[in-house]
This record gives C-alpha cells, sequence and structure tokens, in this order.
RNA sequence: GCGCCUUUAGCUCAGCUGGUAGAGCAACUGACUCUUAAUCAGUGGGUCGCAGGUUCGAUCCCUGCAAGGCGCACCA
C-alpha cells in the first residue's frame, strides 16, 4: 500500500516506522516546557552566565545539517529560536534519530544556551525527543504558502507558514476585548440572545432558514440582535450589550461573509447625540490601544480618529453632493437626477423614494466620507426601527459613521412608540411581493413587548470584522475571519484515501 | 449575479499561437563539528483542474464544467 503513495508521503512513513522499530513513540503525551522562545531571548544574559538548562518544544522549521553538527529552527507561540545538535553531545545513536525528523514534526529539546559567532541565540542541545511526527510537508520556507484558496481552506498551514497572519487575529482578540472593556467599565451588561428565531428581524435582509424537528417549527438564523436586545430593556436592563455572530442569506465578497460578527448595544434614557459621543470616543480609544496611534493610512489617505468626529447633515451632505436642496424631491425628481448623471437605477430591497435617496447617497456622498463624519438625520423612509426626529418628522434621528468611505457603524434613537413601530413595519409591508424575505416582516411579539413601555433609548450596531479591516489594513474579510465560507473542495483526500 | 484573470511536482513559479514538461525550495544518496534562503556532488518525483472537440499529434487552440482570485453591483 505504502508503494502507491506520493514520494514525500511515502518517506515520512518510513522514517515513522523507522522510529517505532527503536521504540520512540512518534505521539508521546507531554513535555514539561521551561521557556518559550521568547523567554530564552528575554533572559538570555542570566541564562547564558548561570549555565541554566532550559527546555522547549515546538515545530520544526528548518534543519541545517554540516555532518556531525547540525543547526535547526523550532517555532512555538514565543516565535523561531534556532538549536544547535552536536553528535558530541548528544551521542552516535541520537544523532541519527535526529535524522529520521522532517521539517514540521514537533520535537522538544533540553539544553543551555549561547550565542553562535553569527550572534544568533541557540540552544545547545543535551537531550531531545519526538513529540509529535508530521506525515505531510510543509509549504516551501521562502515563499511560504501563497495559494489563496488553500490559506484560507487550510488556515493551519497559513498560521504556520505566514507568521504575520496570527498578528492580525490577536489584534481582532484585541479589539473586542478592549470593546468589551470600554462597554464593562460604563455599566454595561453583556448578554446572548437567541440565535434560532421564530420571527427575524432588526434590519433588511434575507435570512437562513431551518427546522426544529421538537416542535415541528421553522426557525431563523439570526440577522441582527436589535429586536431581542430591546426586549431586554423593556425588561430594565438599562445598557445591554450583545457581540455575536448574525448570519445574512446573500451575495459573498471581500466585504461579506454569511456568517460575521455584530457589536449592538442600547443604551436606556439616552438619545443619539449621547451615542456619538460614545463612539467616537469608543473608536479612538480601541484604535489608539491596539494601533498605537490615532492615525491609521489608508490608501492615499491619512485618516485621524482623533474625536470629536464630524457631524454632517444626510440633507445637507446631499445637497452639496447633488448640487440642489433635495429634501422635498419626490421620487420623479430623484429619478430624473440620477439619469442625468447616468446613474443606473436602484436595484436596492429598499422600495420607493427611500430607494433613489440611498442610491445617490451611496455613489455621490459615501465615497466622500474619508476622515470619520457621522453622517446624520436620515429620511424616515430608510429606517423602520428609528425615532422620529424632535424637529422634523420627515427625519429620524439615526446616523451612520464612515471612515474612508466606508460605513462603520450605525446608531439612532430608538423607536418607541408601539403605534409608531406597527405602521412602520406595515410601511414595510407595503408594496412588497408577498413571500419576499427581505422585507423586515411585522413582528407582533416585539409590538406586545414595546406596548408594555421602551425608556427613551439610544442603540447602536457595529460590523466588527469591518471594524478589525479597517485597524489591520486587511482588504478581505476572509483575511480577519479564520474560516471563511468556501464551496467543499471534492479533491481532498485524507491519507487513509491515498493509501487505498 | 455580470466581466476579466488563474489552475503545471508537496510549495513558489517558468513553459515561445501545437511535437506528451523545466527551475528553485522540499524529498532521497553522499561529503562537511558555528550554519542560517548553509554549501558542494548526485538521484527520484507530473492524470499539466475535470470532460469533450479540432488535429497525424494538445500543457498550449475551441467548447462546457469545477474551484479560486480581482473588479462592478447589493448588504454589514
Amino acid at each position: 500500500m505504502i508503494d502507491e503513495l506520493n514520494e514525500i508521503l511515502k518517506n515520512r512513513r518510513i522514517k515513522l516506522e523507522q522510529l517505532r522499530a527503536r521504540n520512540i513513540n512518534p505521539y508521546p503525551y507531554r513535555f514539561e516546557r521551561t521557556h518559550m522562545s521568547s523567554q530564552v531571548v528575554g533572559n538570555f544574559d542570566l541564562l547564558e552566565a548561570n549555565g541554566i538548562a532550559v527546555r522547549l518544544a515546538g515545530r520544526l522549521m528548518s534543519i541545517r545539517s554540516h555532518g556531525k553538527t547540525l543547526f535547526a529552527h523550532i517555532k512555538d507561540s514565543g516565535g523561531l529560536i534556532q538549536i544547535y545538535l552536536r553528535k558530541d553531545d548528544v551521542g552516535e545513536e541520537m544523532f541519527e534519530i535526529f535524522t529520521l525528523f522532517d521539517l514540521g514534526d514537533i520535537i522538544g529539546v533540553e539544553g543551555t544556551v549561547f550565542r553562535t559567532k553569527t550572534g544568533e541565540i541557540t540552544i545547545r542541545v543535551a537531550q531531545f525527543e519526538l513529540l509529535t511526527k508530521a506525515l505531510r510537508p510543509l509549504p516551501e520556507k521562502w515563499h511560504g504558502l501563497q495559494d489563496k484558496e488553500l490559506r484560507y481552506r487550510r488556515r493551519y498551514i497559513d498560521l504556520i507558514a505566514n507568521p504575520e497572519v496570527l498578528e492580525v487575529f490577536k489584534a481582532r482578540t484585541k479589539i473586542t476585548n478592549l470593546m468589551r472593556q470600554f462597554l464593562d467599565e460604563r455599566g454595561f451588561l453583556e448578554v446572548e440572545t437567541p440565535v434560532l428565531q421564530p420571527v427575524y428581524g432588526g434590519t433588511n435582509a434575507r435570512p437562513f432558514e431551518t427546522h426544529l424537528n421538537a416542535l415541528d417549527l421553522k426557525l431563523y438564523l439570526r440577522i441582527a440582535d436589535e429586536l431581542y436586545l430591546k426586549r431586554l430593556v423593556i425588561g430594565g436592563i438599562e445598557k445591554v450589550y450583545e457581540i455575536s455572530k448574525d448570519f445574512r442569506n446573500e451575495g459573498m465578497d471581500r466585504n461579506h461573509n454569511p456568517e460575521f460578527t455584530m457589536l449592538e448595544f442600547y443604551w436606556a434614557y439616552a438619545d443619539y447625540n449621547d451615542l456619538m459621543k460614545l463612539i467616537e470616543e469608543m473608536y479612538f480609544r480601541v484604535a489608539t490601544l491596539v494601533l498605537g496611534t490615532e492615525k491609521i493610512i489608508r490608501g492615499e489617505n491619512e485618516i485621524n480618529l482623533a474625536p470629536p468626529f464630524k457631524r454632517m447633515p444626510y440633507f445637507k451632505a446631499m445637497a452639496e453632493s447633488v448640487g440642489e436642496d433635495i429634501f422635498d424631491a419626490d421620487e420623479k425628481q430623484l429619478q430624473e437626477i440620477m439619469t442625468a448623471r447616468g446613474m443606473t437605477l436602484p436595484t436596492s430591497r429598499i422600495f420607493g423614494r427611500g430607494a433613489y435617496l440611498d442610491e445617490l447617497c451611496k455613489e455621490l456622498v459615501e465615497p466622500k466620507l474619508i476622515q470619520p463624519t457621522f453622517l446624520v438625520d436620515y429620511p424616515i423612509e430608510l429606517s423602520p426601527l428609528a425615532k422620529k426626529h424632535r424637529a422634523n418628522p420627515r427625519l429620524v434621528e439615526r446616523f451612520e459613521l464612515y471612515v474612508d468611505g466606508v460605513e462603520y457603524g450605525n446608531g439612532f434613537s430608538e423607536l418607541n412608540d408601539p403605534d409608531d413601530q406597527r405602521s412602520r413595519f406595515q410601511g414595510q409591508q407595503a408594496g412588497r411581493k408577498p413571500g419576499d424575505l427581505e422585507a423586515h416582516p411585522v413582528d407582533d411579539d416585539f409590538l406586545f413587548a414595546l406596548d408594555h413601555g421602551m425608556p427613551p433609548t439610544a442603540g447602536f450596531g457595529l460590523g466588527v470584522d469591518r471594524f478589525v479591516m479597517l485597524l489591520t489594513g486587511c482588504h478581505s474579510i476572509r483575511d480577519v475571519i479564520f474560516f471563511p465560507i468556501m464551496k467543499p473542495e471534492p479533491e481532498i483526500q485524507s491519507l487513509d484515501k491515498e493509501i487505498l
């Protein structure tokens, strides 16, 4: 059977058997480490001066053999460190055993530290042992793993071959931790609300559907957390947030993965003005603690996240970009403006006047918002869950935050008038085809909850993946998600199948 | 969804509008007791993404399919 294996796999299998023949367990149970590679580097002077023996474990990343001696690098989570083996140190038999090791194997070593004549901190190995035999080779040492498809499908190899990948994910964790910390400090309570919901809502999007056998019930994977978090506000949790996966059954591209991470928080007795102050503080704090600076280079632009961010009224921005005030423009007039500019008519899921406004805003306004800007006071047509503007009933107290032409957050004074909410839901349904899953459904249970009284509340949502992209300089959402959705790989074969 | 592009050894890539494939690294054999993209000498390794078509002959030209990337459009 082994004869039919690829030569490289075959050689590793042969070495595995040779090791077993020498009574070496290729998969032992544990290894006592005294140091990480980074600790050896950090404490080198002390370790060297006192001749202290250190024990490290890691993956073999390179081997340079020189007859009766060899150099190698092993990698642990502290980084790479060089090891030095001499036949007269470890003995002839052990030196021979090392030749049965391959790149990618995981080994443990014990020895003293020294500096080579070229200055590299190195462990002079007195003893070593195999901790895990690898049966497949690592990618090429110099170019690493370049193929993006393989990097996403086999992220474990990507992490081994391309160490900078891990830095992005460390930053990701730091970012979510900092947002948690920021909200916790201010008395917000982190909660978990249902992923499986009988009625989806909180935004316009097409959901995933599933089925609960026990109740013979159709359920949807959540598209947003909003309506459940607001129920909790009604229940008296005055500051509440959730960081969670949401699911939208829509297109995929470098900004969209079907499952993605949202932060949403709700703050009772506050309005959207309070919210903007809090948000700019949070973005500034997270950015400076992650990056060490409030300045981000994004393409040609240097973006400054120091508050306060600019506030720009929606229709003022539109007037500046379109060249005329369009607050009173009707659907037909908006259509003419678009046609005059050679713009295609909207295909978006939003209907009526809102669709044209949305299209004009995306095309003409958003790309210009490079420095952090709150676009404020949206038309009511676009915002079925936001409260009417206190000074103008055709607007809502809503803002979206734009940085580098991309939206990085959406907040508003929450609509808490149950009758208004009911009619907005109904307005959303009007003119839509029955069964259109993108329409915001009427959530009677939520309306029932609202009838009990939700305090004045401000709420905010943020796409965490996008925010991580902004702060890490990644241009694809797949670079900030360990295992982005991929079509199944039909050719993948386990080693068993390759043997058969 | 539409357009453009990619798919060749384990990895990174060459391959001339057609004559059944090359390099580096990795692997294997040998030399070498401070190397570091170690070096030197030698050896093996391929269903050229899949399926058809054109042709005496296809990695190359044509069609279809698959997976992926990049633009555009939509949402976060």
